[in-house]
DNA sequence: TAGAGTCTTTGACTTTAGGCAAATCGAAGT
DNA sequence: ACTTCGATTTGCCTAAAGTCAAAGACTCTA
């Protein structure tokens, strides 16, 4: 007897049948990242759509000047595409990063296209996570939009530290922390720094001290 | 002989044969809307995919204190859909607008979903088309992250009339016009006249007349 | 044609965000 | 312990965006 495919465990993916499970297997290619290493550029036509066995990996934006926005992290057992795999000749609008060492399985769109054709569920099941990935782009929209630095400063924290844990430590730079809401490091600083004083949390160089999450949540409701 | 169904003018949903479009047709839910009629609000669950057989619609987010942002429209011909017509329950993240008299058909996901699932082309034109509102979305939330207001608003009025006119009405108030940048009408009048003494356009209460369009392509590639 | 209502325009002021540079800290290695 | 390097923190200054309020201008209707 098989061991089962870690394809299977995906959403859309397992909406196949064995045969085409191992067919696909066969016919991916594996690719390995360090962590760090850009896996696609920003602007680069790119007909793939992967699978991640291994790893984590980071959809970034990057401005002409340089400063850059981290719109989503993709993990273990989840996939992703690039456009072109979809729209021909279409450019990537983000660049993709291992943010970890990763393997990756890659289809072709010609590889995957019969399995997409043949298979009405599977292609329903991706159209699904597609729109899925629109909800999430909505929401970066909304708060670019509507919420004011400081809001997403505080989400960021709830979500980054949202373990039981009342101590923690940085274990993101404030480099990295700025690109996920938008802005510089100094900003960042800045914003943490008012929120100590505010009471909700503590700092020092290497650990935050959660001292009123409530705070915080406020902080993200307003405009 | 049948008149052609204007359905089949659609990208997605010529890929169904004359038969099946004909089910469709009939299958349909025929709405209407006034210009300015909400068709679903921020945060509704609708399940339904609608063809525009006349009209256009508005997609718009708005923000709690009243602020908005108008993330896209569409024309007659196009279909587009509430988010829950594929996801189970997943609310609405902008409103749609009638910014017309609208004809709408209309199918909900029950009506439509054996029509996917046979042709698997139908469906895949679909996730093609949901990617085409991702690269959309993508552009979004560039403008709003990296580029300045003054290059979003020089960007609009270039798309906006991007006839060969030079002298045009101003067909959208100062309110419509700052709530497709993100701003209010104030910042949109004041950046318009600093477009002015720079002598890229002329002002007055009813037209604009453009000088040099350049002037405003620079702006747009400003950081 | 007077008046109401809706847009537009402008000034004065506040808030938010960003840039630059210097000071400081902490980890890692020598 | 000393140095180096990268990351953090802070002060100071500037720019961008937003708010509020008031004044005009245009359109439509009575």
């Amino acid at each position: 007897m098989k061991t089962k495919s870690p394809l299977a465990r995906n959403q859309v993916l397992s909406q196949l049948d064995e045969t085409d499970l191992e067919k696909l297997n066969t016919s991916a290619q594996l690719r390995r990242f360090q962590n760090g290493d850009w896996i696609v550029h920003h602007g680069d036509v790119w007909a793939y759509l992967f699978f991640i066995q291994k790893g984590q990996v980071t959809a970034i934006k990057e401005s002409p000047e340089g400063r850059s926005l981290t719109l989503a992290t993709f993990n273990e057992g989840e996939i992703f595409w690039g456009l072109a795999f979809f729209i021909e000749n279409a450019p990537m609008p983000a660049a993709l990063k291992a943010s970890d060492e990763c393997k990756l399985l890659l289809w072709s769109r010609d590889d995957m296209m019969p399995f997409i054709l043949k298979n009405g569920k599977l292609s329903w099941e991706l159209s699904k996570l597609v729109i899925q990935r629109v909800q999430f782009a909505s929401e970066i929209v909304e708060k670019l939009a509507f919420q004011p630095l400081a809001g997403r400063v505080a989400r960021l924290l709830l979500e980054l530290y949202s373990t039981s844990q009342n101590v923690v430590p940085r274990h993101l730079t404030l480099d990295e922390m700025a690109s996920r809401v938008g802005t510089t490091r100094e900003i960042v600083c800045r914003i943490l720094y008012r929120f100590a004083e505010q009471g909700a949390i503590q700092i020092n160089r290497t650990e935050f001290t959660f001292l009123d999450r409530n705070l915080l949540e406020e902080q993200t409701r307003r405009s």
